[in-house]
DNA sequence: TTGTAGGCGTTATCAT
DNA sequence: ATGATAACGCCTACAA
């Protein structure tokens, strides 16, 4: 490996420099067998020492394939999306592919630039990861025929494939768990812009209650953001409330984190005067104080997932079907009994 | 735009359905003032009805770039890299580049492997954030002769080309602040693996000491790991101290939360037993309770700043000097006076 | 203003 | 086992 002040060197190059056609050297970089060994191994060293390196974007050309990724997401500062991504990028970078990275702000024009752009650069697939744009890009995501995954994507109009959180079932056990502590009046903030993840979480959340024979009461559902912003103005709203709940599930962990401000604010305490319950296991959950029960998803394992299906999909693979992945409650400090069963 | 069942067109295609030339398509399709505007809107008519979308890497191999970057991280789950990575993504995509990303896990093998991958898909250019791989790789950066940025990198044989954040001014406000306080004993947990930030925090910790006339005390500077349960160990060892500090600087608010952790833990409060300042100024640090008092870099920034950068030696710009970025302290609930003084 | 021809750096299909 | 030769899809002189 050699520094070299002009051009790279191309495979003519090498040829040149071992006296053979650019064929055989492309045969014996490729270990083809069809190749005497020896100048195999000859023409590999004299590569080496030039410091020559295959360009993709030629082999792309004839190939057809690029071995790269698309990934659009909302905003990778979001730490539930980073780590997605992290498993995403983590088996891609071992199959040898290349990952395009691309925030989409939830902005439906960025969102198709990105899309297109993704088209233009021949990649082999697409994941989509918690897209809140409309339907509309679906049909771009079909018409170009590149394999597409969505990761707990927010629309019904589900693409063939996709790997999604089983909202319903964590949600009603996060809210079963406040039940059995003795609670009754349970608040849930949702997500105003979490469309199908927020509505099917609301599921999981009335299903629990009717389970239990708790009347459903609708000024204990209000809307969040799915931030901590949205969860702190959320939880205001609720504690000026004529008769507060004892308990809230929230629909993530950064609207619980906003919540568990607010109520800090109020100089309340939690879990005493009041449960809540958070939903994805961010890393913070452990970390806040009182550590925060929720319900986790195995976030990395997501991106893993989609990146497997994905990976199937392109070796031809049509037989692939969608993935459901349970999510789990982790108690923590948060909650406990409300004041009057526990005194 | 129009779904095409079998393969897109090419610009022979649209060549053939215009009834001229694909050197005319061409140029219709890329403004070309050397073609009658007539033909070309009607050309341009007949591309978008057909879908066509002129192949990336075929123009890539003519023109010899590839509108693409190159950015190595040592993982896109810790939320301040993430940030980072969202201001560079911002800035490029504003230009139309796109952004490869990957993970070094703080991997040599594997950031010399991400580098390679970079050059033989002729990147325009290559970012590296807060890598703590060895000087090795710097050669290898310097071998493929696309322009290179730095982002707080980690190793003092800097790359020409680099933003950083001031750190040793950053720390020595922050404990300059806590002196003011009347703090004394104060701490300082490192980062075993920050090498040059984490030197830099440690000498303007001590700057800080020496000027206010306090006398460095060995046993008060502990290491963590840059990571939350770094800080709770290290905390943990700083409260078992004979004469423990009343008042810790640590390396991040990651570090500070694992500190905070531990000092909750121990049934003591911030900031009445022990002030805690952190740096970064994450999302989160508003969001602690208390919330932290940190020392903010303008992450998002710093990545917009480095993709410019970039952008500037891209276009062949060579009197492009490093950038230091200031960082500012940011004071909120988790410092106060000491015990002794404030009674 | 438009068309023709060549080349970007590979891989792949023929011969030899 | 190796070497011409032709793609791959596009851009760009150069010619017309």
């Amino acid at each position: 490996m050699q520094a070299h002040r002009t051009k790279p060197p191309t495979i003519k190059d090498i040829a040149r420099l071992a006296s053979v056609s650019h064929s055989t050297v492309s045969r014996a970089l490729r270990n083809s067998s069809l190749v005497d060994p020896k100048t195999a191994s000859r023409i590999q060293q004299i590569a080496r020492d030039a410091g020559y390196r295959a360009s993709a974007v030629a082999r792309s050309l004839v190939t057809q394939e690029t071995r790269t990724v698309g990934v659009v997401v909302t905003t990778i500062a979001d730490p539930f999306v980073a780590e997605v991504v992290s498993g995403i990028e983590e088996v891609a970078n071992q199959r040898c592919y290349s990952v395009f990275l691309t925030e989409s702000k939830t902005d439906s024009e960025l969102e198709i630039k990105a899309v297109h752009s993704f088209a233009d650069r021949w990649v082999d697939g697409i994941i989509v990861t918690s897209s809140r744009v409309g339907s509309l890009h679906f049909k771009l995501l079909s018409e170009t025929k590149v394999p597409v995954v969505l990761v707990n994507n927010q629309h019904s109009e589900a693409s063939p494939h996709s790997v999604m959180i089983q909202n319903v079932e964590g949600s009603r056990q996060a809210v079963q768990h406040l039940i059995r502590l003795g609670h009754r009046r349970i608040a849930y903030i949702r997500d105003r812009f979490g469309y199908q993840s927020d509505a099917e979480r609301l599921t999981g959340y009335r299903a629990a209650l009717r389970h239990a024979g708790v009347t459903f009461s609708k000024e204990l559902v209000v809307y969040g953001d799915g931030k901590a912003e949205g969860g702190m103005v959320a939880m205001r709203t609720l504690l000026g409330l004529q008769d507060p709940p004892t308990a809230v599930f929230c629909y993530n962990d950064m609207t619980a984190l906003g919540a568990l401000r607010c109520i800090h604010d109020e100089r309340l305490q939690v879990p005493q005067d009041i449960s809540l319950v958070g939903f994805d296991d961010l890393f913070i959950a452990s970390y806040t104080h009182p550590r925060l029960t929720t319900v986790r998803q195995p976030k990395r394992q997501l991106g893993q997932l989609a990146m497997e299906t994905l990976l199937k999909l392109m070796s031809g693979q049509d037989s692939v079907d969608s993935i459901s992945v349970p999510a789990e409650l982790v108690v923590r400090e948060s909650t406990a009994p409300p004041r009057e069963v526990s005194e």
